[in-house]
RNA sequence: UCCGCAGUAGCUCAAUGGCAGAGCACUCGGCUGUUAACCGAGGGGUUGUAGGUUCGAGUCCUACCUGCGGAG
């Protein structure tokens, strides 16, 4: 009994460096280019998973956080409820974030080791050390279908010796990721892998991440040292965190190219719709991004017109939808002006509906790219939509 | 009718006789591997009215107006 490669990923199209492709994991197929929403405690905040699995969403794998599940429920709890997907509800496929970014984005509350990191944790203010092998471990624990490698995350305007420091230790601890999940896998720590049900069979899988900050030598160096450990997808990491634009653009338009055209390239925490189009015209394939579920709940739809903030008074009486050419259930039903009204008397169906338009935006914009790349017009649909996005149709 | 208490931003309230503020509300902005139903900025005032004391009054004095409580 051969145990089938815990993933595959197939290019079936080309559009210049734009793929179109078919990422194959243990819970199905997932179409690629794909934005995957980011549910971080266990939950795609403010959506209910019957809505993720609908057509209209049609959520092919969603986000969990190793730091926020390890310090709450902690991961006693999910593993003797089964592992993460019984645990939440959800069968389909999940990609866990190491607690890699949290130790960026939780700088105040954490100290760097070559052995790991030591966190506050933010919940009781406890002292809990996190390293590759307790995120590998964690990860296994949760039964996710896609492991990230815990990697350092540097801050956006470091020097280029501190990001070298930076890269250097990410390449360590990618090393030390790789060798703990691997012997977690051979002894079946995974609580994901259902051998009893005989349903799943496929093993997790491992993506590494390629850091560097904005040196685009250091970002090749990273690259070729993560390749050479040797992992089932490769993500970019360490963007969007504070930098230009440009910068960001510039790493990947320099980075993606060179990674592995057989594998799937994933950048990390990105980002806005034309965000997406523009990496993926980079030849990227996973994207995950708070900013429909955040900004969902503060209040600002994305649209093809450009962003349309829920709470400015000129909606007061407006009787449009927040998208005309949206077909999702809200803008189908809702007013800009009962929209706004939620979102001012602080009703929660202001965040349950702005989060569902902006992820049906997002999903739907993701699908009209797939098909724009197979059938070679993804450029034009490229152009039209970023045009369509600043013209501002309010 | 008398006695007491209170009148300050749209609302609830601060301000030893020394630059009139806060929270909420409102208006606008931000949010990119979630410490985020969050964060930030802004507009808002003849301090109930009329006098007086004082170098200087939201504050002290007098009268009046309004509200609340008590007595009769």
């Amino acid at each position: 009994m051969s145990t089938p490669p815990p993933i595959t990923f197939t290019v079936v199209a080309r559009d210049g460096n734009a793929r179109a492709g078919l990422l194959t994991t243990r819970r199905g197929v997932i179409e690629t280019p794909v934005f995957m929403p980011v549910g971080t405690a266990g939950t795609v905040k403010a959506t209910r998973f019957e809505a993720l699995e609908s057509p209209e969403l049609d959520a092919r794998i969603i986000l969990g956080n190793t730091y926020h599940l390890w310090l709450r429920p902690g991961i006693e709890t999910i593993k003797s409820c089964g592992g993460l997907h019984r645990f939440i509800g959800w069968d389909r496929a999940l990609l866990t974030d190491s607690g890699g970014f949290q130790v960026w984005s939780l700088g105040a509350l954490r100290k760097i080791t070559e052995e790991g990191t030591e966190f506050r944790s933010h919940v009781d203010g406890s002292l809990r050390f996190l390293s590759p092998e307790v995120s590998m471990e964690v990860q296994a624990e949760l039964g996710s279908d896609i492991v990230m490698a815990f990697d350092e995350c540097a801050p956006a305007d470091a020097l280029a010796e501190d990001s070298r420091r930076s890269m250097e230790l990410t390449a360590r601890w990618a090393q030390r990721s790789r060798a703990k999940f691997d012997t977690l896998q051979s002894e079946g720590v995974d609580t994901g892998r259902r051998d009893d049900a005989g349903a799943l069979s496929g093993a997790q899988a491992l993506f590494g991440i390629v850091q560097g900050g904005a040196h685009l030598d250091l970002r090749k160096e990273s690259l070729s040292r993560t390749v050479q450990i040797g992992f089932d997808g490769y993500a970019i990491g360490g963007l969007s965190v504070g930098e230009e634009k440009s910068v960001m653009w510039d790493v990947v338009g320099e980075v993606a190219p060179e990674m592995l055209a057989n594998q799937a390239r994933y950048l990390m925490g990105v980002g806005t719709p034309e965000d997406l189009v523009e990496g993926v015209a980079r030849g990227i394939d996973m994207f995950d991004c708070v900013l429909p579920t955040r900004n969902g709940r503060t209040g600002q739809a994305f649209t093809s017109h450009g962003k349309v903030n829920v709470k400015n008074a000129q909606w007061a009486l407006d009787t449009r939808p927040l998208d005309e050419s949206c077909g999702c259930g809200v803008c189908r039903r809702h007013s800009r002006a009962y929209l706004r009204h939620l979102y001012m008397s602080g009703e929660m169906l202001a965040s349950v509906l702005l989060t569902h338009h902006n992820l049906a935006f997002f999903l739907d914009t993701m699908r009209r790219v797939r098909q724009s790349i197979r059938s070679g017009d993804f450029m034009k649909f490229r152009r039209e939509f970023t045009e369509r996005l600043s013209a501002s149709g309010d």
